[in-house]
DNA sequence: GTGCGAATAT
DNA sequence: AATATTCGCA
């Protein structure tokens, strides 16, 4: 029994106990050997070096524990490279962290540290080590450089006040949670694509874009976000600590068109089918000027509608309805029916407002599914009546109904 | 905090 | 021009 070697035991000896870096590194430094020393960091190193790799998969997840393993390694390694040069040669002026472990696994025990002057020297040899860099660089700068963080943070709550405007960034700041170093366009889109959905509450969107984005809705606009995207690539060679390096003003230009276009909604289009009914619930409300956006929207019952997009149009179609007051305003009444004719935008407009839902008497009409946003998602319900309609039809063009003034604004 | 309307931005 | 966002107010 006592001769059981320790890997084969059950029990966890002290050996085998993860120790906290600064007591490795108190035992290390006790040895006189360098080379025990350097062999020791080494495979410490290598340890971390392989949870690391465990836990790669998750490195979104646990960015701080990427961040944590890649200080120790990169500590220890400094640390070995010290004890090396202090004792051995002067080769090593300069020590590049990293992980090339990861791939050159052996060859960096053998070889790395030879190289090491070499790569030094001459930075563009080291792809690999470049490469590696600029990858996990990535990752990490998702969450914490504090840097971009703190410099995006600082153009959100600037914001607005025309102040900074100049500098062009919408930062609407609409939440964008966790963008993928790379955000690309598509991703944004579809984002915002499924926000629109969610009148009812759930739609389910990738958990952490959906929550800040939704928040931001819900509070009627922006919010502030947690933007993490950043310049990435350029900076990783350098060093872990974020080095500040300015972005170059294209840099700066494409971050702040992709914050806008990940942060702004999509258009809502206006669709002849969902002005139709639009302009139905104002007749039931007795007309643009006494419906608000909730009732509108309310009596619309267009899924994913919004009272911003309501108001929006409410707003427009008033500017163009406007005039009139004379006689007109009595509310409730001339309501229903007059779709077609008094109706500032023509019934052909509409389409063949007869289609599926139409009901130009006020009667309700079944929820509309409109995934009506220009980009034209489909709709889910997949029944959606207009939605062919939708599909051929672009966004009615309120010039071409030009207002005739009296009952149609009622 | 919400809803609205006007103003302004995109 | 059409829609989105912002702003100030009730």
């Amino acid at each position: 029994m006592g001769s059981v070697p320790p890997e084969l035991s059950l029990d966890f000896r002290p050996t085998f106990v993860p120790k906290t870096i600064s007591t490795f590194l108190k035992e290390v430094s006790l040895i006189g050997n360098v080379p025990d020393k350097v062999s020791k960091l080494d495979a410490f190193v290598k340890r971390l070096e392989e949870e690391m790799r465990k836990i790669d998969a998750f490195k979104r997840e646990l960015p701080l524990c990427m961040l944590l393993l890649n200080d120790a390694i990169v500590a220890l390694k400094e640390e070995s490279v010290q004890c090396m040069s202090r004792n051995v040669e002067p080769v090593l002026e300069e020590f590049i962290p990293l992980k090339n472990k990861k791939e050159n696994n052996q060859s960096e025990e053998d070889g790395a540290l030879i190289t090491n002057k070499k790569e030094k020297d001459s930075n563009n040899n080291n792809c690999n080590n470049n490469k590696d860099k600029k990858n996990w660089m990535s990752s990490v700068q998702l969450w914490n450089t504090d840097d971009d963080y703190s410099s995006i943070s600082h153009k959100l709550d600037s914001k607005r006040k025309d102040g900074d405007s100049s500098q062009g960034c919408k930062n609407r700041g609409t939440a964008t949670a966790f963008m993928p170093f790379k955000m690309n366009l598509g991703f944004a889109v579809r984002k915002e694509e499924k926000e629109e959905i969610p009148v009812h509450g759930l739609t389910l969107l990738t958990p952490g874009i959906k929550n800040l984005k939704e928040e931001s809705c819900s509070t009627g606009s922006r919010t502030s976000c947690s933007r993490a995207v950043s310049s990435s690539a350029p900076n990783a060679q350098s060093t872990f600590r974020s080095v500040p390096q300015p972005l170059s003003h294209h840099q700066q230009q494409q971050q702040q068109q992709q914050q806008q276009q990940t942060a702004r909604k999509q258009r809502r289009c206006w669709s002849p089918e969902l002005h139709r009914r639009f302009v139905n619930a104002l007749q039931q409300l007795g007309g643009s000027q006494v419906a608000t956006p909730k009732q509108i929207r309310e009596l619309m019952q267009v899924d994913g509608l919004t009272n911003d997009e309501v108001k929006s149009h409410l707003q427009k179609y008033r500017l163009h309805t406007r005039r009139l007051p004379a006689s007109t305003t009595s509310p409730a009444n001339q309501s229903v029916v007059v779709l077609g004719s008094g109706l500032w935008m023509s019934q052909d407009q509409y389409g063949e407002s007869s289609k599926g839902s139409s009901s130009q008497s006020g009667s309700p009409q079944g929820p509309l599914q409109l995934a009506t946003n220009t980009g034209g998602t489909s709709n889910p319900g997949g029944d959606s009546m207009e939605d062919d309609e939708d599909a051929k039809s672009e966004s009615y063009s309120w010039k071409s109904h030009i207002h005739k003034p009296g009952k149609d604004d009622v």
